[in-house]
DNA sequence: GTGGTCTAGACCACT
DNA sequence: GTGGTCTAGACCACG
């Protein structure tokens, strides 16, 4: 914090960056939906900047995977089939269990207070009932756990890989967990790292990702989760 | 917010804004305190800038009268006499007592809610018992009621004040007043506001500053607030 | 005055300093007119200095919310909606009925002698029929009015308040009183204060500040109008 | 192969694409060398491009990690710490030991096809002993392994974190094993896909990333090495 | 292409 | 030596 810590640099972000922010949040609560077009000008009036960094700003989101280029037509928001949503979901979990592996084996202390407090606020979440915070927590707590891990190049992954699964969830309302439920998974997962039980930790990140999958898709999926299970 | 609103135009400031706002907290947070030279090489280095954006940084500044500037010399922090700290109180009751009667007679439903929550803030830093959250919450309170008057310019110059404030307090910690106490006191103005009785309203904050000017000093200012307090 | 002889110390203040009054000067006067653009590189060359105290200057000046900060578009001169000129008159109010109040209590001998020249000098301008002339002199008033308050801070934010008071009265001609209404407003002031009814005072100021208002906007601030007036 | 004469849909990537794929190959080269900085009008000179696009494509490789914004200073190319390196072979275990397990799971013989085609190149440029086409080689093999995993996600991570290695390789040559290691390492990795042996696959991908890192750096690694390996 | 913004480096004045 | 001042040059964004 800034606020007692005395003088720390400013924080001075490009344009781009904060452009980009903008409109990956923008996807993440639907609205930019899949399939949507981004015209510049209009974007760029709503956005109060010019051309120039905004298409800067969307050349990032295209590396990213969030958005799709078709050359002289413009850029459009990705679209995701079911093959793209158990895609995100193995791909998190391989960035996960890594991360998993780390903090198990690195400062455990500090992801612990870390976690308690993102823990915290989910259920605060869930009192409420509010989804879109409850997804937020959700998104929070995984965030958490990899940032924990101190391997940027992790961080980076999971961060593209959070906006997708949000994407999923945006459009597929019905699949999300109850609040119990929701609490109870991630409150296991804390619990694992309180008792420094990594097997335990790893087969219940595995669950988390793969029951997500399995219930949005019951064909298929459940190969993958039989399979990936039998690994441990 | 952004998080649910879609898209929202990003927020750019200058740079010698964001380098003002970590200057205007450090001296607030007495990291910089009175008397002390700003070198402007550590400085810059310090805050990951260049002198250009830095010095114009420092002048907003000394046009607010938080900072000294002696030719040739170099920038100093302020230092606060007696005669300051009076001063600061009756220039923050004048823009108070202001915005109290704009409130009163504005958007009364919309001054409650956010007062209410800043309130809430002050209560909880409160029970923590951290002297620094409690001032935060407090000089929050003030930021908010002059906020809700809806005239920028006094609430431009609130800005200036309570950061002044800050600075007495940092100095002289012994004359904050209780925890219970500073709490009770925020809680009756906001009845006020409450009860729309604004002779009521008036007559708290006038001795909300003032009082605090007697902690201080308990010779003069018994004056001022004696014949002050006659006006009503 | 200088001029008898006597070795004073040179009044070395900085060249942003000097520059800022410069500036101001020329908003104050309309030489530089609400939403002009201040060329960086064409001001310092008529004011023959280089751009780096031209731009800490100009922080100044936008600190006290002369001039608007457009980040890579460039410095603007800041216009005034309906709705500013309102705030302006309410801010000068809250600043100059503290005044009126310390005044009184204050060292009432001085506040005399100064305003009774000042009054002068605007009798002298209204008979000249000058309007630049008597603005000054309507302007001199008030600002030895806050001056003899005694309090530094109630002068900074009246000298920026009476700036903005004549961009006002520069845009819009047709609002400022006939001559001999605003030598009788002024003198009526004066003459309270000699009389020590410092009721009455706070009721002159008030209207004085109102009536304005009042003459430049009649929807709406009548309301205003009267339910401040209800306040005594 | 297109040379068969079928007509195939040409590739149209966007010209920001192709300008990033140039970049991401220069850095990889090491033509751009970590620390030095991309000089936008050069650059477009040199490619023959204008700075539009070269700047979209540059945005890119910053959101890639490849490069680094400096704000109002300009583009560099990330310096790579030790850390770094660990990270990066932390990241690719992640990536490449799930994408092994699909492999496993998966299509198998595509898999064993392609991996072998890549192998032989591998052994062909170790006879050659330039290390370029040896490096070239072995990154082709880990591109088609991921690749082999169907996960476009995996693949796109795969992509950043190959071309860090070689960042890692052209700086810190000697750390390079020997030709006859690396074609041994690879062709271990191929027998054990070729025997179905999933949990060999994946000790002998672990190990393949983790001895590297303790080539690197002898001191701490080698306890993540250690404790790492005690997961299975 | 123009102009705003920041950085870097040099010179001068004061302590 | 340090701060005050100015110039040169590059990046960044807008039209």
């Amino acid at each position: 914090m800034n606020s007692h810590g005395g003088l720390e640099p400013v924080p001075r972000r490009s344009t781009a960056a904060l452009i980009a922010d903008q409109l990956r949040s923008a996807i993440m609560y639907g609205h930019l939906a899949p399939g949507d077009q981004l015209g510049e000008t209009d974007l760029a009036a709503q956005l109060g900047v010019s051309r120039g960094p905004l298409r800067e700003a969307m050349q990032r989101l295209v590396q990213e995977g969030l958005l799709r280029s078709e050359r002289h037509r413009g850029l459009f928001v990705r679209e995701l089939e079911a093959e793209d949503v158990r895609d995100i979901y193995v791909a998190r979990l391989a960035v996960e269990r890594a991360s998993c592996e780390l903090v198990m084996r690195g400062n455990r202390g500090e992801a612990l207070a870390r976690l308690t407090a993102s823990l915290e606020e989910l259920v605060q979440a869930a009192e409420t009932g509010d989804r879109t915070a409850m997804s937020d927590a959700d998104q929070a707590f995984h965030q958490t756990l990899v940032s924990c891990s101190g391997n940027r190049r992790l961080e980076r992954m999971a961060q593209t890989l959070l906006v997708e699964t949000r994407m999923c969830l945006t459009v597929m309302q019905d699949v999300y967990p109850e609040a119990a439920e929701l609490v109870d998974e991630h409150r296991k997962l804390l619990d694992a790292i309180t008792e420094g039980d990594e097997k335990q930790l790893l087969n219940l990140i595995e669950s988390h990702m793969l029951d997500t999958v399995d219930r949005i898709n019951t064909t298929g999926p459940a190969a993958i989760r039989r399979s990936t299970s039998a690994q441990n």
